[in-house]
RNA sequence: GGCCCCUUCGUCUAACGGUUAGGACACCUGCCUUUCACGCAGGCGACACGGGUUCGAAUCCCGUAGGGGUCACCA
């Protein structure tokens, strides 16, 4: 048997570093072990997943030198195996669910669903799905759907006796069948949810070690049963510590800048980046902190996987890149990289064309553009306020802030767009509103036009700056935190898409 | 709150019953150097706590505490 892992990145805002240790793992082990590494996109949420945010992911792998493999045909095309083109496939396994009494048709009303949920909020204890619609017997239940009437398919879960997960790192994992929810595995849209198509997908693929985050074990009792319902035998689970944010929480984007492209954007080399990766819970036998990809691989060893949740403490990254640029460059070696980095024509040639109406000398090129190529600006307390209130500038700051890590889009319009609904929601001028962003994007309030400045930056670099910014500022106290973050919900509620 | 996972310097980690608990980043001090950086030498600094088991425990077991994850027609 060869072994044969997969990730399933979904196709939803910036890539994750998150998404790629994973994906560094389970290549690693793929490989050392002769075997192959499957990609699986997780695009079935047709409302926020783009083909163009799918690229940006496979990019972001190849950037960091993380192939896959094609896979094997399981009639349909191979490559990265995108769900949302074997949608049948997750039909016929749900009806086979159904016909072996393993999973009915439910009919009950999201209003009903949160009541029951609201009242079991009250009670401590179990929260989950009541089997209110379990009992209707299956041909009535049939009846009912062929009649159209809008219905999920569940999971039957047994309400007694004990599952036991089998992880590679922990052992044993045992929970009781009456805390496991009877999860929905086809949405009344047809469409399956994770769960199903996961289970799925993974035994059609043939995939033999299921490696991905620790978040995942508690619903691993699903997976677990839907492979017992299936008759199929279940992969070995392997689930990896979480990446955290310097308060241990789990990594996230409102915290830490968690782009791969941003990594990028400020420097780093994809080979320190994936060094860096490969030292979150894992070390090489011979302790060596330095070490490329294909080192990782011969000497990979699943075993020496430490479960504590690694903080993503970018300090150490960058000595780390540093070590890359002096030790494995010659100065011609390293023009090269700084060009294929930034002095390219795709990222020079428009912010040449915002600078060239500005000079009259090439030698005031670099000044005027030096925030393209910069990471974080540095900023001086006393320019930044200005006069203005410290305590107002921190509220406009924050509340901003919170909106553009909810923003979706990022070109230049869009931008336009949003800082404008900002500053009207906020009543302020626009002129005043936007005076400290020239400020903190570019580090001077006389700079290239700050919407096409935030646009060529992206996302996770205009964010790292304001965020630095807040910081200068002394940031917001946890009470204050709380009183901006109740004003925000007032003053941008409905039209917000969540966050992922 | 229920369930589950985790716990060695501030951070990343080594140790797989017997070590003065090792290394790296960061920080501090020197040296090198026209400055800075690099480099070199040194320093500060950890087994969460309490019980067992054992001749012997960071390591095994049980509790406690702390942290995290998860409780959706998202993944």
């Amino acid at each position: 048997m060869t072994v044969r892992t997969r990730i399933a990145p979904s196709p939803t805002g910036d890539p994750h570093v998150g998404t790629a240790y994973i994906a560094l793992f389970n290549y690693c082990f793929a490989k050392k072990h002769g075997g192959e590494f499957l990609l699986r996109i997780e695009d079935t949420d047709q409302v926020r997943s783009t083909r163009e945010s799918e690229t940006q992911i496979l990019d972001a792998l190849n950037w960091l030198g993380i192939t896959w493999d094609e896979g094997p045909d399981v009639g349909g095309p191979h490559g990265p195996y995108r769900q949302s083109e074997r949608s049948e496939i997750y039909a016929e396994h749900a009806e086979k669910l159904l016909e072996t009494g393993h999973g009915f048709r439910c009919f009950c009303t999201s209003e009903r669903l949160a009541a029951l949920r609201a009242e079991q909020r009250e009670s401590n204890g179990f929260h989950g799905y009541d089997g209110h619609c379990i009992g209707i017997p299956a041909d009535e239940a049939a009846a009912r759907a062929a009649k159209g009437e809008s219905h999920v398919i569940r999971m039957v879960v047994p309400r007694e006796g004990t599952c036991i997960v089998k992880d590679y790192f922990r052992g044993d994992i045992e929970f009781d069948w009456a805390t496991v929810d009877m999860q929905v595995l086809v949405k009344s849209d047809g469409l399956p949810t994770y769960h199903l198509a996961n289970v799925v997908d993974d035994h059609l693929m043939e995939i033999t070690h299921v490696m991905r985050g620790e978040e995942w074990i508690s619903s691993a009792p699903k997976h677990v049963l839907l492979y017992e319902y299936f008759g199929w035998e279940a992969p070995q689970f392997m689930h990896l510590p979480l990446l955290r944010n310097p308060d241990k929480s789990k990594l996230s984007k409102r915290k830490n800048p968690t782009s791969i492209m941003y990594y990028n954007r400020l420097g780093f080399l994809p080979e320190a980046l994936v060094n860096y990766l490969g030292m979150m819970a894992w070390t090489m036998p011979d302790a060596e902190e330095k070490f490329t990809l294909t080192d990782m691989v011969e000497h990979f060893d699943i075993d020496r996987v430490s479960l504590g949740g690694p903080v993503f403490d970018t300090t150490k990254l960058s000595w780390l890149n540093g070590r890359y640029i002096r030790e494995d460059h010659d100065v011609a070696q390293l023009a090269e990289r700084v060009k294929t980095w930034a002095l390219n024509p795709e990222y020079g040639l428009p912010i040449l064309e915002m600078a060239q109406k500005r000079v009259e000398t090439l030698s005031e090129l670099a000044p005027l553009v030096a925030h393209f190529f910069s990471g974080i600006m540095p900023l001086d307390l006393a320019t930044l306020t200005a006069g203005r209130e410290p305590d107002e500038l921190l509220r406009v700051l924050q509340l901003t802030l919170w909106r553009l890590e909810a923003q979706r889009v990022w070109t230049t319009d869009d931008l336009h767009e949003v800082m404008k609904d900002i500053s009207e929601r906020l009543a302020m001028k626009l002129r005043d509103f936007l005076k400290p962003f020239f400020l903190i994007i570019s580090g001077s309030t006389v700079s290239t036009p700050l919407f096409d400045s935030m646009a060529v930056l992206g996302p996770d670099v205009t964010r790292a700056r304001i965020r630095s910014a807040i910081d200068l500022l002394g940031g917001a106290g946890k009470k204050k935190l709380k009183s901006l973050e109740k004003e925000y919900a007032a003053l941008f509620a409905s039209d917000e898409s969540s966050e992922e």
